[in-house]
DNA sequence: TGTTATTGATTGATATGTAAAATAAATGGC
DNA sequence: GCCATTTATTTTACATATCAATCAATAACA
């Protein structure tokens, strides 16, 4: 059966796809939700949304507190819902606010040492699952879609 | 700019991948997430959600009444989600529920002469988004990222 | 200096996705 | 026909995303 086809089927559509640029949307859109569904269970499975892992990763890597803002810069998630998600993972005791810059207006965040073993026990099954989700292409395949993903989302911001 | 080095600076990461996995799954997310964005904001334009596009769009595809189960088999919305969903598009006259059936517990969805007059509204902003999000690829590489992505969904699911 | 504009964060409202449990109707075995 | 089970849907509870509005602190500037 033809990729075509194939796609077809699993969204139990009657009609053919008008365009091959329809086609590579629905794709792309689907294989995204799916890799996430994966990655969200894990997550899930350690007491942590994707947002919330997301919040804790970048603190660590940062090494030190940041604002709201600059966190929202770096997610997908919007400024007012950081705030939420930091109240969220402040009650689990992983990270801590501070209001201590010249400019009292920010808030700094920082990531507790609860917060980096919660994250220490995720480094493992992160890794095993990037390769469960993809390791069945080859690193020819990869960068050639490396290199696809990358063009299509050029012009998009 | 290597490609590794453009999505490195963009999520603002100090440390290079670890693998060439994660840097996949990463492009594919990120990728994935701004063409949602495009078309959220279509379908907002219209006063639509991505997910209530969706309902109406199967149930005009299908031609006939539809229920909750069958509807949810075919989005990514669980079933519990589908209530609302429909609700919603209920309050805006976009479908009509009925329990005609021989089985009474099954609530047939329809879609309104209203529901489809909005639909036909965004056929063509669609079909015009679509060539902007990925038109500047050529049909190879459209194909070629077709093929990479059926691979790579072919083991999730 | 004092007024205004901007910025960082929060809150509130609405929509969605997910899981668990409840409700109601249909089915199968006896 | 009666009862346990299954099925279709809804309800409830929680986390998130988006937008608008608000509040406090700072910056800009006449």
């Amino acid at each position: 059966m033809s990729d075509r086809g194939k796609l077809q089927q699993e969204l139990k559509k009657k009609t053919p796809f008008t365009s091959l640029e329809q086609e590579v949307v629905l794709n792309l859109m689907r294989t995204a939700d799916k890799v996430q569904i994966r990655f969200t269970r894990l997550f899930r499975d350690h007491d942590l949304t994707p947002s919330q892992y997301n919040i804790l990763r970048i603190l660590r890597g940062e090494g030190k507190p940041l604002p709201c803002m600059e966190i929202a810069s770096r997610t997908i998630t919007e400024v007012p819902g950081i705030t939420g998600l930091i109240d969220r993972l402040e009650q689990k005791d992983l990270v801590a606010r501070q209001r201590d810059g010249q400019d009292r207006r920010e808030v700094h965040v920082t990531i507790t040492p609860a917060g980096l073993a919660k994250l220490e026990t995720l480094d493992q099954p992160l890794e095993e699952l990037h390769r469960q989700v993809v390791g069945h292409l080859s690193p020819d395949e990869l960068t050639q879609l490396n290199r696809l993903l990358e063009k299509a989302r050029a012009t998009l911001g």
